[in-house]
RNA sequence: GUGAGCGUAGCUCAAUGGUUAGAGCACUGGACUGUGGCUCCAGUGGUUGUGGGUUCGAGUCCCAUCGCUCACCCCA
């Protein structure tokens, strides 16, 4: 084999890329209906985008970034998440001074440089929303509504919703003073990575899987209990609205999320059969990053949906039915394989799906070839046909046969 | 970046260190001359990932390398 596709990117092929296509117009219309207007934005930014946003001493921005130079030596980052783009785009192309909110959805690739597995990518796909101009709780909630209104739409089910605040700047500077003090004299319990953390960024403690380290979670400070009066209300205000929307959901104090402009409601979508990559979708609120982006101080919330490891929940669910041919035209003799070849494209004209071949098979070889294809008629044109003026039709189904006008074909496979 | 497992036909997989590497599915054709699915028959298809080594002899054992997969880290 000559050329291969790079590690981490794959070819979406059918049938399971009608998967992805139910998907993403099932996403269009779910959004719909709440004010999301979608937005494309270029696959790669200045690099500035990112690290100026996502923070310097993420992973992200650390180690997985698609970063190269172009020819006139400007670092350029294809996109490794979608929030930092439309953030960019959206202080750009001034569209605070439209009506607030303003709703955005979009769905593309993202790329990020890691070891493959399942569920992990280097190109990989997300659909992602992101709502701007409004703080309220309840466009918390609703964005959580529209999620989960998504999710029971394609057909996954057994996801849990676990959310949580992290504070806004007024707050967590005090929680992380607590945490150092806790961790401070516990050092030595801590896993190698963990004391880097601790140095680094003491949060992200919260977030090990080391026996350890997440015993110690149990006795550790919570952010939840260090909030100040605002980000507190706003959180209760968030439960108390999504207990009426009637969205099940369990708080969840020790999740950290690993980009750094997220503030207050930060939210993961998790299921228990993806192995080891166990979040489907996952978002928080963000209300200093137009801000950061030389923008008014209008707030954000959003969220992303990995297309990968949500298509891999549902392919196993329901398989998607291929699409097949209305008409498969089997011809014998010259004159009859010129008829067929203008009749297929008359056919085609009127939206019909037509399929022939041009090898001259036999005649059951072309019966062979329209079964295996699926086609729901088959018509014959031979010499007797085209003598008459007709074509005899057979319906795979249940092998109905009938002769028609030629010239009735097209109207007859319309009225299917 | 770290660790483990696996690479044999288009796909899923066999083959104790021993002849010319097999089977099912798929594909092509035939039985059935102008009628699919079921059945039967035949055929096409391989540098055993690649390169070295051990051996009288390697798909099999050893080394290296590449690739894939899974896990760690982290995340969608």
């Amino acid at each position: 084999m000559k050329f291969r596709a790079i590690k981490g990117v794959q070819d979406i092929l059918p049938p399971d890329v009608y998967v992805w296509q139910e998907v993403e117009s099932a996403a269009r219309q779910v959004f719909a209906p709440f004010g999301y207007k979608e937005i494309r934005t270029p696959v790669m930014e200045f690099t500035e985008v990112f690290t100026r946003s996502i923070g310097e001493t993420t992973d992200i921005v650390e180690k997985e970034m698609y970063t190269f130079n172009d020819r006139a030596g400007r670092s350029i980052t294809l996109r490794p998440e979608g929030t930092a783009p439309v953030v960019r785009a959206y202080v750009e192309n001034h569209l605070y001074r439209l009506p607030s909110p303003q709703k955005y959805y979009y769905i593309g690739p993202m790329f990020r440089y890691e070891r493959p597995q399942r569920g992990r990518f280097r190109q990989f796909h997300q659909i992602g929303v992101e709502a701007f101009g409004e703080d309220d709780p309840r466009m918390d909630a609703e964005v959580l509504d529209m999620l989960r209104r998504f999710l029971e739409r394609v057909g996954v089910e057994d996801l849990g919703f676990e959310i949580n605040s992290i504070g806004c700047d007024a707050c967590r500077p005090a929680y992380r003073e607590a945490m150092v003090d806790f961790l401070s004299g516990r050092v030595d319990t801590l896993c190698t990575d963990c004391r880097r953390r601790y140095e680094v960024n003491p949060l992200r403690v919260l977030d090990c899987k080391a026996k350890g380290c997440s015993a110690m979670k149990e006795e550790a400070p919570r952010i939840i209990d260090y909030l100040c009066s605002d980000c507190r209300g706003h959180f209760e205000a968030l439960r108390g609205h999504l207990e009426s929307l009637g969205i099940p959901y369990r708080v969840n104090p020790g999740m950290v999320r690993g980009l750094d402009y997220y503030t207050r409601t930060t939210f993961e979508v998790t299921t228990e059969s993806l192995g080891a990559q166990s979040a489907v979708a996952a978002g928080g609120r963000y209300d200093r990053l137009v801000e950061e982006f030389g923008g008014p101080a209008v707030p954000g919330i959003g969220f992303a949906i990995g297309m990968e490891r949500l298509t891999m929940l549902i392919r196993d669910r329901h398989g998607v039915e291929e699409p097949a041919p209305s008409v498969y035209l089997a011809v014998i003799g010259a004159d009859a394989e010129a008829a067929a070849y203008k009749l297929a494209s008359e056919m085609r004209g009127s939206g019909i799906w037509a399929e022939l071949d041009y090898s001259g098979a036999s005649l059951r070889s072309q019966f062979k070839r329209a079964d295996r294809l699926r086609a729901a008629y088959v018509f014959i044109l031979g010499e007797d046909e085209l003598a008459r003026g007709a074509v005899r039709y057979k319906r795979l189904s249940d092998g109905l046969q009938g002769e028609i006008d030629m010239d009735d074909a097209v109207r007859f496979l319309s009225s299917q």
